[in-house]
DNA sequence: TGTACATCAGTGAACGCGCGTTCACTGATGTAC
DNA sequence: TGTACATCAGTGAACGCGCGTTCACTGATGTAC
């Protein structure tokens, strides 16, 4: 595998570089030179497989919305009470964003990505379904007169704001012997509540 | 005004440009020569004011903060309904974020700011306290077990998820003839929808 | 099994560019007398 | 009111750096016969 003149697989190699990249200094520490140094590589090989720098953060945003979409589905699997299933589907998102920080910190951002692939679209809808789906579930079960699509919007927000702001929170909002609870737990926490508001929803 | 040597207000005309300019290109087209251009000066000049990029880049978070805060206080002023209120301070937020994209784009970067800045630190949490004394008013008339930083915690993420998907929203969840309200509405529908979860929620 | 050749992956030198930073400077302002 | 001088704001040339991109190349692989 190593020392070859060809690598194998260099396109999950630069793919899995980049994401370390770009955990470790986020989207401005980004460079495919530097994605190709971590990768033991001439800088010139990237651009073989993927164009330019746009190219590689919309595979690297594809396969972040597959890892999402698998995991998602995973979660929802073999759980038969509605709510429970939106709850492990709600800590899988939180989960796939701490096990995939690189890929996460690129799959929303519509100014560095090619929103027009197709492969992206399928992927990103995909994992978007899975949410919408669960979502439907409890609506079913619960609240019949329930807008899905506004019920998925408000607890995808809620899941995205809080991937973005618990390192704020657990240093603004965790004063006073206040001690923040883990992400997962937090945002298990948070779903019950929309849950609450939406069951009491009138539409 | 103009042409003379001495600019009058550089600083401020210095975070006026560099706040266009991450509105109009995002972060990553930052940079300390172009903001120079866009201002009509030498690029050597911002060194002055603000010694770096960092310095720079912490003197427009700390002036978003400001501008934030004092516009949650004038939201919340001479309104006596507790609810309203909240609602009124949320729209206020998101209002904010669409004047001043570029340094809401800062704010809670803590990756490019000195998050020690003593001042960005004061003017952050006053920002945070009015948001916190409006949850607390919904929670006396509502709810006196309710957990008023965990509340706080709530809307404030659900409006900053919010901000940063209301395009994706419009875009994925908008499908099948189902259009998306301005962000405003959505944002003071989402707060109603969180308000009855909170007032459900046994503590 | 062996040879010839096409194809593809990755190299490395070269280029031009925009960047941040430094530094001796110059122009304007304000203050002391 | 006038002069001298200190202070500060902004200049512009120079530097070294990392970047993306190009391109002729070389090494490995796979296929045809």
């Amino acid at each position: 595998m190593t020392d070859r003149y060809h690598h194998g697989d260099l396109p999950n190699a630069l793919r899995a570089a980049a994401a370390d990249l770009i955990a470790e200094r986020g989207l401005g520490g980004f460079s495919l030179r530097e994605v190709a140094r971590r990768a033991g590589v001439s800088h010139a090989a990237p651009a073989h497989h993927f164009g330019d720098t746009t190219g590689l953060l919309t595979s690297l945003a594809i396969q972040g919305f597959a890892y999402l979409g698998d995991s998602l589905v995973a979660a929802a699997e073999g759980i038969d009470d509605p709510v429970e299933r939106l709850v492990a589907v709600g800590r899988a998102y939180v989960r796939v964003a701490t096990v995939h920080p690189g890929h996460c910190q690129v799959m929303f951002r519509t100014d560095v990505v090619d929103v027009d692939d197709p492969e992206l679209q399928r992927v990103g809808r995909r994992a978007y379904s899975v949410l919408e789906d669960a979502v439907r579930a409890v609506a079913d079960a619960s609240n019949p007169d329930l807008d899905v699509i506004e019920a998925a919007n408000f607890c995808w927000t809620m899941s995205q704001g809080l991937l973005e702001l618990y390192p704020k929170i657990a240093i603004i909002g965790g004063v006073q012997d206040h001690p923040t609870p883990p992400i997962e737990d937090l945002l298990e926490r948070f779903t019950h509540l929309a849950l609450d508001g939406l069951r009491h929803a009138e539409t």
